[in-house]
DNA sequence: GCTGTATATGTGGATGTGCGCAGATAAGCA
DNA sequence: TGCTTATCTGCGCACATCCACATATACAGC
């Protein structure tokens, strides 16, 4: 049961439903490029990916100065259903709509190249 | 956006979860058994019903002295989504165990007769 | 009207949460 | 070593949230 509301808790904030619906729907992906999608200051995406790690709902990878982030495997019923939720449930969203138009674009200046494999 | 963390604020606390879940479990319930249920102090209870109303999440119905509560008709994918999550996912939890075997028993003093048609 | 039962709500206090700023860390490279 | 880029974190402020207590409302029956 806490674990179950820890997990909609880390989901029940704008920034961080925002964020898990973009790796929920691009697989892995660096700080930088989130913060483009999202508009938002590097220092509070990180953030919110920190607390999102925190309570299990992703996990990171180190590859030289960037960090590459993903949804973590579910490790409960409930997980799994709620990554169905982030990949099925926001397609008609116009914020997300908004976040996935820019992620595409993704000026984002350093990409390390040939990485991002698409997640699973 | 904000319609969906709404509805993820609103189940992001044990009380409310624990409400949730058992409404999608049992139907249109009164709120003292819900109280009975949980093991918590009416007000509590009617507060955290008076939430889930205000946020969408159930609805209510008066008759007489009581008042039953029920999940609302989805309005969004996500609340489909949800609604599946409470009836499914939570089986296993042993707060929700206890929960459900507490509502079976239903000491409730007073029932009001012959009502409590289960939901849908 | 008055009384009792079921439910809702105003209040104050303690705790939690999100924000931005500024500065810290970590890795790559000259 | 020192400089740059990418990322993380300590801090203080503002505001939201949960709780328990006490009280208020709504209805039923006398």
């Amino acid at each position: 049961m806490n674990q179950e509301v820890t997990i909609l808790k880390a989901l029940a904030e704008p920034t961080r439903l925002r964020l898990a619906v973009l790796l929920a729907l691009n697989g892995e992906t660096c700080v930088c490029r989130l913060a483009e999608a999202l508009e938002a200051p590097q220092f509070r995406i990180s953030r919110h990916l920190g607390i999102l790690r925190d309570r299990g709902v992703v996990e990171a990878r180190r590859d030289g100065t960037w960090m590459y982030y993903r949804l973590s495997e579910p490790r409960s019923s409930l997980e799994t259903c709620l990554q169905g939720c982030l990949r099925e449930c926001f397609a008609d969203d116009a914020t997300i709509q908004g976040d996935s138009a820019r992620f595409v674009r993704g000026e984002c200046g350093a990409q390390p190249p040939e990485k991002l494999p698409p997640q699973k």
